[in-house]
DNA sequence: TATGAATGAGTGTTCATTCAT
DNA sequence: AATGAATGAACACTCATTCAT
């Protein structure tokens, strides 16, 4: 790759850069390619040099990190390990990785909860279908775990949902606030419950 | 209240009716105040008098909304209950409430998400100082839990969090997509975890 | 119709002429509405309140006048005359219609031109069409007279698009410049080729 | 002139086909630049190098192409003859030449529309100016035929228009549809009325 | 008081032109 | 001299808001 090409993808990147900060900010449809382009220290023109469309700059920047974030998680379910040694490795992973990306945060779980709960014309059908083959995988350890007798007999939907409603809330909070935790706190409040042995029903 | 007073309210409701139904279809952005006035079968300016601003009038529609359900299950914290019973009756609140409020839940999440997770010109910081009291009282059923030494040693707000987290990932998903579940089993996975008694660590 | 309905009609009728003038001016392409605004007093938002698209407003300014031409010239074919007598009748009718359309004469053969002579995305295919159903009874006229033996032997397309060449030419000229003319000349000098008698040379 | 000087000109000639193809098919303002630069493998810059601005471009093109069309029909008005053999030569060259322009000829019929009709900006006051020059020789010709007693009395300008009206159409006519037609055709039928000889009934 | 026509700033996008390489 | 990435004014069109009726 030369100079030239170097610089290109110097300028791409900075755009990508700019324009994910606004879209956290102020997502999608208040953010303009004007204040993109002000923002960025690049025309207008230029920003179209790069990316046809708005909603394609902004499937792209989702894409890019989403798919980014993906290959660093779902290699641990090829990982040779029980049902919950995986999980407990799943979140230790998962943490650090989202921690990494805590910029994009905020962008990725918007789009995810708008292509998961059908806001209409969804800007990125794919970032949605590479989070159905993580929660696709993610339900086959639960259900192999209950298979195995280790966790209790439920839905392995059920089971995923509660995993990453809980998950993700933490994460969130510990990103954007002040929540200090370890992956330890999470595994075992999940795992476990929060009832001190032998206490409650 | 006089007639006139009544009329006034009547109309005001029908106006919040019309647009918390297109607000949830389409979204705030995608929503004219023209295609609210067409379906409200008022004019433009008949609208203005009673909400000054299309953003007002959003406010209005999650606040209103937002209070009704802050009220519904807000007593639940004045019952006399241990903190274990009361979770396991607030669950069954929320869960009767917020399945009642279907066609404005997701119109609630996403207001709910983007004031707690910053997006810029919040639309509502009313909700958010609604949700942070509810959040506030959970929080002190944890600690009170806690103290009695009936939930393990952890912060109160991670407990908050993660019971919120793992409670609205499974109304939403009871929701939008085909999850059955119920009361019983949020609160047995909450409480006692998933792995099987005896098993696991 | 009432008043309102009268002021309506009326900001349209301005409208139209506005965007007429500058059309004839300046072309469609470089005719911009920001520009038909400024000059028409109203705001962008006005116009596009009467005209759903640019493409639009220029179609009905163009349909609209050549249906009202066409309305005046075509009902001399129906009257009862010989071919040669009905020649000369539209000869004049055509001459005392389109004078009384100066104004629109530019515009009106510039899109019979684009259409006809294939500019890429006309802009009025109605109105091609109903030119073409001016031209073909016109060819009717001349085939009758062939038939007759009163015009030599000939396409009768031939004889009709020399006509119509003849005859546009020495109108645009008349109208644009400062050639006075009257019927009985075009018709002395299209005759005198077409009449079976008195060959030159 | 020298190597560098050939290849110069050469290069010119490349973009100044192109660009006659381009326009011709699209349209000067559905052209845009970038296009006849990526079709004539030269660079945008490298076009500005050669003209100055589009507007200046399209000018060289069309009146490249006039002069060519002038300089090989004029000549026919300093043959020695009498003005009818004149006219009837000059059809028949006319129709030799523009037959063989026949992918330029829409382009210049757009552009002597537009400079005889007063489209504001006019694209080319110098086509414009040639093509008064031909008119003006083509009068003449109607004033000495007129002088000498061979065409009926009526304005030379008349004259002029009506035969290039009359010509130009059935030209037009043959090159975009299919009327198939001889110079002998237009000749009689033109002449046939302006011979002193033969009044129609 | 209720109306809805009028407004015009703002949108995403294009493209003639420039200029550093 | 040739390049083509960068520029930004201009475009068609939208829509929250105003105000004369």
């Amino acid at each position: 790759m030369g100079r030239k090409e170097r610089e290109l993808q110097q300028r791409k990147k900075e755009i990508l850069d700019v324009a994910l900060r606004l879209f956290s900010q102020k997502g999608y449809r208040a953010t303009s390619m004007q204040e993109i382009a002000k923002s960025s220290e690049f025309a207008v023109g230029t920003i179209y040099r790069f990316f046809p469309t708005k909603k394609r700059l902004y499937e792209e920047i989702v894409l890019d990190k989403a798919k980014e974030i993906y290959n660093k998680i779902v290699p641990v379910f090829n990982e040779d390990l029980d049902p919950f040694a995986l999980l407990n490795r799943l979140i230790a992973v998962k943490i650090a990785v989202l921690k990494s990306y805590s910029s994009f945060i905020r962008l990725y779980y918007t789009v995810l909860w708008e292509a998961r709960f059908g806001v209409k014309e969804t800007l990125s059908e794919q970032v949605l279908a590479l989070y159905e083959k993580y929660l696709c995988k993610l339900e086959a350890v639960f259900a192999k775990g209950i298979e195995e007798g280790i966790f209790r007999r439920r839905s392995s939907r059920f089971y995923a949902m509660a995993f990453e409603g809980m998950f993700n809330a933490l994460i969130q909070e510990s990103i954007h606030h002040d929540l200090e935790f370890s992956p330890n706190e999470v595994a075992e409040v999940f795992f476990g419950g929060i009832l001190v042995q032998g206490m409650g029903r």
